[in-house]
RNA sequence: GCUCCCGUAGUGUAGUGGCCAAUCAUGAAGCCCUCUCGAGGCUUCGACUCGGGUUCAAAUCCCGACGGGAGCACCA
C-alpha cells in the first residue's frame, strides 16, 4: 500500500490550503443566473475584477449563465470605446460570458414597466425642483405631485416621452415609504429627462433614461436573475429594488453583499483617467502606472494571480484593504516557474578584463529546469563586460569579484585580472555580480510609479515578447519588445 | 442628523459555545540550500476593539460603548 503512493503527492507544496467560496443558497445546477453590471465609461479596473470573478467562479461551479450587462443609462458619462474593451477584459479575466445585454437596447421595456407602476398607484411624475423634493423627502413628506390621480400620472408620463418637458423639468418617481427610517429608501426616482446630450448608441431618439434602480430591478427580473453578488455599496439600493419586486410579486434572486475593498495607491477613477490621456499625461488606458485591468496584463500580472487572490479573499461582508503584496504573491507562484532568466544591468559601467583571451559563459534559461536550455556568449580579447556601478564599486572595495556563469576576478588597476574559472570561490566568501557583454542591448524597464530603469541586458530572443521573465537581482518583467532595444515592464 | 453593514496579527483569511495558551497565506527578521537580492526548506515576530452579561465553558450568543465603512443623487 504504502510503495504504491507517488512520490509526488508527498511533497509538500505551498499553498494547499485554498480558501472555498461558500455553497450558494438554492443554487440548482443547470439553473443558476449570474451577471456583471458595469456602466461603459472605460474598460474595467482591479476594482471590477472582484464582482466578475466571483460570479464567473460560482457560474462554472454550477454550470450556469453568465451575462454581462452594459448599464449605459446614463449618456453623460459614457466611453463608447468601453463597449468594446470591457469584454476584451472579461475575456482576458478568463470570464466565460454567456450573454451580453445592453440597457439601451430597452428602453421600451421600461417604459413600458414605469406605465404599469402607474396603473398600481405606484408612480407618479414629479415636476417639482430637484432640491425642495428632496427636502420633503428628508422631512418625510408628500410633494404635491404624490396624490396624483393615474390618468394625471399617465398624461404626464406620456409627455415627458414626447419631449414636453426638458431636463429636470419632470421625473417619474417610484413610491416606496416616505416615513421610512432610513432616509435612502424613501421615494426614488426611476425615470429622468436627459436631452442635453445624446445617447452613443441611440442618439437623440430617447431622453427618458431610467435610473439604475429601475432598470436593474427590472432586468434582473427579466434576466432571471437567481442570484446577486456585488458590493455593500449597493446594500441600499436592494433595498429600493426590492420595493419594485413585491409591487409585481416578483420572485427576488438571492443577494449578497461583499464588504468594500480599498485599493491603495491605485489611480482607477475614469474621469481622472481620461483627463490623463488627453492631456498625454498618461500613455493610454494601458499606462503601468493605473490600475486598469489592461494596465495589470502590461505589467505582466497573470489573470489567475488576480482570480486566485479574489478566491483567497472570499465573500465576507468586512471592508478589506485590497494587498498589492498579496496579489503580488499569487503572481509570482505562476511565473517563477516559467519565467526565463536573464542579465539587465542597470547604471551600467564598463570593466576590461585582462589576463585571458576568451571567455565562455552558459547559463541556464531556468535554474530549476536545465532542461529549458542556455543561453550562452562568447567573448574575445579585448574583453569588455557590463556591471552595475554599484556592483562595480563593490568590486573595487573588495578586489574580487566572481561574475556569474563567467569567471572570477581580482582587481588590478581599474581592471579586472581573470583568476580563474571555478565557481566554488563563492564558498571562500567572494561576492557574485551578473553582467551583460559590452555590447549587449540597451534596455529600458518602465516602473508602475512612472520612472524608467535604463540599462543594457544580454541579447533576447524575439521568442519572449509578451512573457514574462526574470532580470536576475533586478525583479520579474514582462517584454515588450526585444529589438531594436528592450523594452519592458516591471511586474513585480 | 437619520439609516444600514462591519470589527481575529501590518495585510488577507480559517474559526459558527468546549479539540483555540487561535489556522493558513502574505510581510518582516534570521538560518540552511542555491553560481540571482528569485525559488525551495526551517525558525522567529505578530491578532480575537473595549466593557458588561448568559453559560460549567465565549473569538464564537446577548447588550452597551468605541472604531471603521456605506447610503440619504434627476451617477452607477
Amino acid at each position: 500500500m504504502a510503495e504504491s503512493i507517488d512520490p509526488n503527492l508527498l511533497k509538500k507544496t505551498k499553498c494547499e490550503r485554498k480558501h472555498v467560496l461558500p455553497d450558494l443558497p438554492g443554487a440548482v445546477e443547470g439553473k443558476v443566473v449570474m451577471r456583471m453590471a458595469p456602466g461603459p465609461s472605460g474598460p474595467l479596473h482591479i476594482g471590477h475584477t472582484r464582482v466578475s470573478i466571483l460570479n464567473d467562479e460560482y457560474v462554472k461551479r454550477y454550470k450556469g449563465k453568465y451575462i454581462n450587462r452594459l448599464e449605459d443609462t446614463n449618456p453623460e458619462k459614457i466611453d463608447p470605446e468601453a463597449y468594446k474593451m470591457i469584454p476584451e477584459d472579461l475575456k482576458w479575466l478568463g470570464v466565460h460570458v454567456d450573454e451580453t445585454v445592453i440597457q439601451s437596447d430597452r428602453f421600451e421595456i421600461y417604459y413600458d414597466i414605469a406605465r404599469q407602476l402607474i396603473d398600481l398607484g405606484k408612480a407618479y411624475v414629479c415636476t417639482c425642483p430637484a432640491e425642495p423634493w428632496r427636502q420633503m423627502k428628508e422631512a418625510g413628506k408628500e410633494c404635491p405631485h404624490h396624490s396624483q390621480t393615474r390618468e394625471e400620472a399617465h398624461e404626464l408620463f406620456d409627455r415627458m416621452l414626447s419631449h414636453g418637458f426638458g431636463e429636470e423639468e419632470a421625473v417619474l418617481v417610484v413610491k416606496t415609504d416616505l416615513k421610512h427610517p432610513n432616509p435612502a429608501v424613501r421615494d426614488f426616482v426611476g425615470l429622468r429627462i436627459v436631452d442635453s446630450v445624446p445617447h452613443p448608441r441611440t442618439g437623440d431618439r430617447y431622453t427618458v433614461y431610467p435610473m439604475m434602480n429601475l432598470s436593474v430591478a427590472v432586468d434582473d427580473h427579466l434576466l432571471g436573475l437567481t442570484h446577486v453578488i456585488r458590493g455593500k455599496d449597493h446594500l441600499n439600493n436592494t433595498l429600493r429594488q426590492e420595493y419594485i419586486f413585491n409591487y409585481f410579486g416578483w420572485k427576488k434572486p438571492w443577494y449578497h453583499h461583499y464588504g468594500l475593498v480599498h485599493i491603495p495607491e491605485a489611480i482607477l477613477k475614469t474621469s481622472t483617467i481620461h483627463k490623463g490621456i488627453r492631456s498625454g499625461e498618461y500613455s493610454g488606458w494601458d499606462d503601468v502606472r493605473l490600475g486598469t485591468v489592461r494596465a495589470m496584463a502590461k505589467r505582466g500580472i497573470q489573470a489567475d494571480a488576480i482570480r486566485n487572490y479574489w478566491l483567497d479573499v472570499g465573500m465576507k461582508d468586512v471592508d478589506i484593504e485590497f494587498s498589492w503584496d498579496n496579489l503580488y504573491a499569487f503572481n509570482k507562484q505562476i511565473i517563477d516557474p516559467v519565467a526565463d532568466r536573464y542579465f539587465f544591468v542597470w547604471d551600467p559601467e564598463c570593466l576590461e578584463i585582462v589576463g585571458v583571451d576568451r571567455l565562455e559563459s552558459r547559463s541556464p534559461l531556468h535554474p530549476d529546469h536545465p532542461e529549458r536550455g542556455t543561453r550562452d556568449h562568447s567573448l574575445t580579447a579585448p574583453i569588455r563586460v557590463l556591471m552595475t556601478r554599484e556592483d562595480l564599486e563593490g568590486f573595487r572595495e573588495r578586489g574580487t569579484v566572481r561574475l556569474k556563469d563567467l569567471c572570477n576576478l581580482r582587481w588590478e588597476g581599474g581592471k579586472g585580472v581573470y583568476t580563474g574559472s571555478d565557481h566554488n570561490v563563492l564558498r571562500e566568501g567572494v561576492k557574485i555580480s551578473h553582467w551583460a557583454p559590452a555590447d549587449g542591448v540597451e534596455a529600458e524597464v518602465f516602473m508602475p510609479d512612472g520612472s524608467v530603469r535604463k540599462g543594457v541586458a544580454e541579447s533576447i530572443p524575439a521568442s519572449e515578447t509578451g512573457k514574462v521573465v526574470q532580470f536576475e537581482r533586478f525583479g520579474f518583467v514582462r517584454i515588450d519588445s526585444t529589438s531594436p532595444r528592450v523594452r519592458a515592464y516591471f511586474t513585480q
